[in-house]
DNA sequence: CTCGAAGTAAACAGGTCTGTTTACCTATGA
DNA sequence: TCATAGGTAAACAGACCTGTTTACTTCGAG
C-alpha cells in the first residue's frame, strides 16, 4: 500500500468502507482492514479505539445530505429513482449499508441503529418537503410511500442483482405522485 | 429441554429457526443451537453435516406457498398487506429471513441466495396471477411494483420497528391497483 | 542535534467458531 | 439375551476474532 496516499485515518476509513460494504460488518476483521489500509493494527486502534467506533464512522461517512435543488419537485423525486437505478446497475451494489448494519448487528442499542433510523427519517423529510411544494393532500403519508418504494428497490436489487426493479419503482412513484396531484386539482374545482 | 417433545431433527430445526431469526445466522454458533435443542453436537452434525445445510433447511422450512383462495383478487392483494402488518406488529419481527440471509452470507453461490431469488419470484407470480384476473394492462409490471412495496415494508419495519409502514403500503397498493383497473376501463370505453 | 510523536511488526491473551473424535450409555427388536 | 442404532458428554484441532503489549523505526520541529 502507498504509504502517503492519504493520512492514516482516511486510509483506514476507506479500507473499512470497502470491506464492510463488500463483505459485511461481521465478516471482516480489524486485521484485514489494517492490512488493506496499509497500517498497523496499533495505528488503527489509535484512530478507532474499538471496532464499533469504526463501524459508526463508516456509516456516518457514507451518508451526506442531498444537495438542494431548484428543479421542479416532481422531477427531483423521479430523478432520485434514476440515481438509485444507476447505483444498483454498477454491479458492486450490495444493499443499503444502514439496513445491512441493522441486520448484522442485532443489538438494538448499538449506535448504528439510531443512525439508521435518523438517516431514513431525514430522507423521508426530504420527500415530504418536495411533496408539500406540490401541495398534495397528505405529503407525510405519500413521503412514506415513496420511501417504501426506495427501500423495496434496495432490498430487491440486493437479492436479484437486477436494476429493473428501479425502473418499476420510478413508474410506481409517478402514478402515486400524479394521483395525489390530480386529487388536489379535483378538490380545487 | 424435554427430551421427547419432538424428534431430534425437528427440535434442531426449531432451535435453529428461533436463534437464526432472532440473532442472525452469523451471530449464532452450532453449539448454541445444539444446547437450545437439547441435543448433543454429534447428533446435530448427524442430521445436518454442515452449518450451511442447517441454514438451507432453516430457510426452506420457513416458506410455504400461500393458500389459494376464491376471494376477489383485489381483496386478496390488500389482505396480504394486512397479514404483513400483523407480522410486523407482534414485536419479534426482525426483517425478511431470506433478505437477511443474503445480507449475511456474502457468497453469491451459496444455496441460500438461489432459494431467496426463487421464493421472491414465486411470490411475484402469485401477484401476477391475481392481477391477470383483474385484467389490468401489464400484470407483470404491477406485480413487481406491489412486491417492491412489500420489501419496502419489511426493510422499514426492521429499521424502525413500526408497523405504520404496512398501512402506508396498503394504501399505496390500493392506488396502484385501482389506477390500473381504471386504465383498463378507460380503454374499453 | 536531539527529543518526542506517530508509525511499524509481531507476538500475545483470551475468547469463539466449525467440525471431529473418543468413550460411554440406553432402548428396542430379533 | 444381546447386538446395534442412535444417542450423550466432553475434549480436541485448528482457525479466526478483538484488543493489548513490547520493542524498534522514522521524521520533523525546536
Amino acid at each position: 500500500m502507498y504509504k502517503s496516499a492519504a493520512r492514516p485515518g482516511e486510509r483506514i476509513l476507506a479500507a473499512a468502507d470497502k470491506l464492510f460494504y463488500e463483505q459485511g460488518i461481521r465478516a471482516v476483521g480489524v486485521d484485514t482492514i489494517a492490512a488493506e489500509a496499509g497500517v498497523s493494527k496499533r495505528t488503527l486502534y489509535n484512530y478507532y479505539p474499538t471496532k464499533d467506533d469504526l463501524i459508526a464512522a463508516y456509516l456516518t461517512a457514507r451518508f451526506k445530505h442531498i444537495a438542494p435543488s431548484d428543479a421542479p419537485a416532481r422531477e427531483q423525486i423521479l430523478a432520485y429513482f434514476e440515481r438509485i437505478e444507476a447505483m444498483v446497475a454498477d454491479g458492486s451494489f450490495r444493499g443499503c449499508p444502514l439496513v445491512n448494519a441493522v441486520t448484522e448487528i442485532g443489538d438494538r442499542k448499538h449506535a448504528a441503529i439510531a443512525l439508521a433510523v435518523q438517516f431514513k427519517e431525514q430522507r423521508r423529510q426530504w420527500y415530504r418537503a418536495l411533496l408539500a411544494r406540490l401541495q398534495v393532500k397528505d405529503p407525510d403519508a405519500l413521503a412514506t410511500q415513496l420511501q417504501l418504494l426506495v427501500e423495496g428497490v434496495l432490498a430487491t436489487a440486493l437479492v436479484r442483482g437486477d436494476p429493473g426493479a428501479a425502473r418499476a419503482a420510478r413508474s410506481a412513484a409517478e402514478v402515486l405522485v400524479d394521483a395525489a396531484i390530480a386529487r388536489k386539482a379535483r378538490r380545487k374545482r
